[in-house]
DNA sequence: CGTAGGTTTGACTGATCTCAAGTTTGGTGG
DNA sequence: CCACCAAACTTGAGATCAGTCAAACCTACG
């Protein structure tokens, strides 16, 4: 596969254009910020809970997610995240962080130093607001996670994430949201849903029993998107996609 | 009570003073932004999902929480508000909300016109810096929320609830964390926990025999805050509280 | 006082977890 | 190219935490 290196900010700026109207310097000022290419293997960490992170960054190839750990050590994944996404663009304005950060996937990350991307945000008022809608819109995701996993039931849970995700792909440019590969493990959906490997292995199977979804390996194709959608209780209003 | 008509941002630059290094200017300028006071009674709407609303509103007195609901009517309360708190920033750049907003007790909001501050913001980098770090700690609790509903067994999550609440509280200098009154109903905090009200009520009663707290009608008493802490896997870091 | 909303208690049910084996898959080294 | 290994997935059976249903019991307020 092609790396992003020759433009490794093209899908962040296709992003934030949907975002706020960029113009030619905000445009410009984004690509000459500096940055740092690194590769990482699945399964890596970029951020741990508690570091005080000076870079941002910005995934450009592979999937990440970010998590939290209780005392007794279970994970609850918080988010999962795709080329072009910031994955802690809260380090910009708060110190420490609060959770972890980590690949999922063979990945590439673009590290842009925190301190060039707040010194951009005084100067372009228009990147200002579209960074602050992706991280609003962020905190939508998570508050439709709460409800994902305070009220829905097994089957709806892993439903709904798997929309999410076809929906969030798809809006990002990254491929249908017919047909896709998983880029997580069954265990990765249970810390992402609140249950274990193992009731996710049978709700999937359960879906595909109900003829929504048809699986081969890490492979999905959603058969019928409607039903999905209803068996997820999936309304994509607060991925807040339309401008 | 002495309703804060006569200095309705004073809890509110309280708390922006702790997230980013305010001027006079900047204070002048949030003092000039107009407003309009409305009291309200426990229960009432203040927005509703699907809306698009244009003014903004700040909690000057009572409880509010805002929520979602599934399509079966299952409903997951996805924060709390107290005094001093904005509830509903992400209205500054998000066209329609995802959520709805409502008091949970008698209460008393100003509403701020959105247009106004966008407007401050460009003007005021710091008070741009500041709600943005608002909205950022905002997203930071959703994540430990998502942690809290999707991981911890039902005595931890209602133990970090009332944590957090005594927590922000004293934080947001609205009394002590070791004894207060709550202002909810245990519906509203099973709604909060991904519970039902009757297995809240058991889990009280539980922490009771534990002897970390002590109660009478709705006011608590945590008698032992290392054991509380501990009950509810409850780490203050996520708040951000400390600068 | 009567009523409605909130809280408490008990008995039963069930969705999801736990534990325990297998089976399949994909990568690695010989 | 094949054999092996670890990780991921699958399946079954039994246990349990939390939900459901039902009924009192407070208590604040009109």
């Amino acid at each position: 596969m092609a790396p992003n290196n020759d433009d490794p900010f093209k899908l962040l700026i296709h992003k934030l254009e949907r975002l706020a109207k960029l113009d030619e310097k905000d445009e410009a000022a984004i690509r000459t910020l500096p940055f740092r290419i690194v590769r990482y293997t699945a399964g890596q960490h970029l951020v741990h809970e508690g570091d005080r992170p000076t870079d941002c960054c910005l995934l450009l190839e592979g999937f990440a997610c970010r998590y939290k750990l209780t005392n007794s050590g279970a994970r609850q994944i918080v988010s999962f995240h795709m080329a072009g996404d910031i994955l802690d663009l809260q380090h910009l304005m708060l110190a420490r962080a609060d959770h972890s950060v980590s690949t999922i996937t063979d990945a590439v990350v673009a590290w842009l130093p925190a301190a060039n991307i707040r010194e951009m945000l005084t100067r372009h008022p228009v990147i200002n607001e579209a960074l602050w809608r992706d991280s609003l819109i962020d905190a939508s995701i998570f508050r439709e996670w709460v409800l994902n996993v305070g009220r829905r039931d097994a089957k709806a849970r892993v439903a709904h994430m798997l929309c999410e995700f076809a929906a969030r792909r798809e809006a990002a440019g990254l491929g249908s949201a017919e047909r896709f590969e998983l880029p997580m493990t069954q265990e990765q959906i249970a810390d992402a849903t609140g249950m274990t490997p193992i009731h996710v292995n049978r709700m999937l199977h359960a879906l595909a029993e109900d003829g929504v979804i048809a699986r081969d390996k890490r492979s999905v194709q959603i058969l019928d998107w409607e039903g999905m959608q209803r068996a997820g209780d999936f309304r994509p209003a607060y991925l807040h996609a339309a401008a």
